[in-house]
DNA sequence: GGCAAGTTGTAACATTAGGTTAGAATACCA
DNA sequence: TGGTATTCTAACCTAATGTTACAACTTGCC
C-alpha cells in the first residue's frame, strides 16, 4: 500500500530521476511525464494526490498546465519547481493556485518536506473504497451498489459508481459538468453540449430514492453542475 | 466576551437554574425558556451556539421542538435532557438528530462535559466579525461593505449584510429559503411564496460582481435554495 | 458469428424554477 | 414633511434542467 500517487512533470532527466528515487523511496506511487504535453495530458486526464510541475518545459508551459488543471480540479494539490531567479513566474504559479513551490537547486531533504507538509494539510478524502453515506442509506463501493437502511438494494453500473465516488468524495463541492467529463469520463472537451451527465445524474437519482422535485443527495447546482449534499448532522460521536 | 451562547429549555425552575448559573460560571451567554412554546418560538427565531432541551415539557413537546428546529437549522448543535427510564424518548432525540443527551437528575459537572464536547466538535464557524473572503475580495463586516481585490469596495445595506454572514458561515452547505427566511428574517412561515431572498441574491451578487450567468460566489441550488461557495483551493500556507 | 441483456449516449421536447423589471410599501432621517 | 434608501411584491420571461424514447454500443454466451 502505497501512501500516495504523485505525478511527477519535469524534463531534466537527472532531476526526476532523483525525485522519482526519493519519492519511490519514501514510499509513494509515482507517475511521470517528461515535456509539458504529456504532463497536460497525464494531469488532466488523472487525478493524483498530487502534482509536482516544472514551470520551465518544453511544448506546454507549465503554467498553462497549471492554468488547465486547476480549471478541471480547482482542489488538486500542486507543488510547482522553479528555477532561480524566475521569481515572477513563482508569483504567477502560487496566484494561479498552486499550493506551494521549490526553488532549484533543491534538496531532497527539502523537497520531501514540503510534499509531506501540502499532503498533509490536503482535506483527507474518503480512500477510494471507503463506505460514503446518506441519510437513507450508504453506497457500498465493493459490491457496486446502494444499501438503505430498511436493507433493501440497488446495483450500480460502473460509470455510476465512478461517477457517485467522485461526487462524493467531493461533497459539498459544486462540481461543474466540464470537470465531471474529464475526471469521470476521461474527456477533455471545452464547454460541453451533451445531456449524458443530466442523463446519469437522474438515473442515479432513481436509485438513491432521492427526492424526485425537490432533491436532497444530489443537488442541482444551476449554471454549474451537481453536488453531492454536505452531511447535514453528524449525530452522535 | 462571552464564550459561546446557549439556550436552555427546561420547566423545572430549580434545575434551570442550576443550569444556568453553572453556564454562566463558565463564561457561557445563557438564554432561557420555561416551556416548550416559548422554547420554540426562541430556538426557531434565532440561532444558538447550542439548545439544552428537556424533553418532558409543559406545551410544545420536546420532540417537537427538535425536529422543528432541525428542519431549519440542520447544523444546530442539540443536548437533550432525559429523564431516567424514558429511553425511548432519549433513542428517538437521538434518530432526530440530537447530538448528544444527558441523562437526570445529572450533575454540573457532567453537564459541562458534555456541553464542552459538543461545542468542542461543533466545526468552528467564523465568529460574527471575523472576515469572509471570496476569490475576488472579502466582505468586512465591521464597515458592512465589500473590498475588492483591486481596493475598489461597495457598500452593503443591514439585509444584505445579515444574509452574506449567514450564508457563508455556512458556506459549502445549500440553504433553504425557509432556513434563510428564519435565520435572516426571523419570520417563520412553512413553504413560503415570496421572491424576496431570490431579490436580495441577485442584487448581492452585483455588488459581489458575480458571473451572472454562472455564479461562482452565490451559488443557485435547484429546489432547494442559495449556497455560498465553498473555498475552491486555499493557496499557499 | 450472432443473439440477448445490460449499459451508455443522443436527440428532441417539456417544464418550471429562478432571474428580472418596475414599481409599491416601508423605514429612516434631517 | 419631503426626500432618500431600503425592502418587498407582482408579473413576466427565459434558458437550464428534467425527461422520454430510442439508438448505439458492450458483453457474455450458445
Amino acid at each position: 500500500m502505497t501512501r500516495a500517487t504523485i505525478l511527477t512533470i519535469e524534463d531534466d532527466p537527472a532531476i526526476r530521476r532523483g525525485i522519482v528515487d526519493a519519492l519511490d523511496f519514501n514510499q509513494y506511487s509515482v507517475i511521470q511525464a517528461a515535456d509539458g504535453d504529456e504532463g497536460l495530458k497525464k494531469s488532466t486526464q488523472n487525478e493524483y494526490d498530487l502534482l509536482l510541475l516544472d514551470l520551465a518545459l518544453p511544448g506546454t508551459p507549465g503554467l498553462e498546465i497549471l492554468r488547465e488543471v486547476r480549471k478541471l480540479r480547482p482542489t488538486q494539490p500542486v507543488i510547482i519547481l522553479t528555477a532561480k531567479g524566475e521569481e515572477s513566474d513563482r508569483v504567477r504559479g502560487l496566484e494561479d493556485g498552486a499550493d506551494d513551490y521549490v526553488v532549484k537547486p533543491f534538496s531532497i531533504k527539502e523537497l520531501m518536506a514540503r510534499v509531506e507538509a501540502v499532503l498533509r494539510r490536503t482535506p483527507q478524502r474518503p480512500s477510494n473504497n471507503e463506505a460514503v453515506s446518506f441519510p437513507t442509506g450508504q453506497v457500498d463501493f465493493e459490491r457496486r451498489e446502494l444499501r438503505f437502511v430498511d436493507s433493501s438494494r440497488s446495483e450500480l453500473s460502473e460509470k455510476e459508481v465512478e461517477l457517485i465516488r467522485y461526487l462524493a468524495n467531493n461533497r459539498g463541492r459544486a462540481i461543474s459538468r466540464d470537470e465531471l467529463l474529464s475526471s469521470v469520463w476521461r474527456l477533455n472537451p471545452k464547454g460541453i453540449s451533451t445531456r449524458t451527465i443530466d442523463m446519469h445524474i437522474a438515473r442515479l437519482r432513481e436509485k438513491l430514492r432521492d427526492n424526485k422535485e425537490k432533491p436532497e443527495i444530489l443537488l442541482t447546482v444551476r449554471g454549474k453542475g451537481y453536488m453531492w449534499a454536505a452531511q447535514p448532522t453528524q449525530v452522535g460521536d
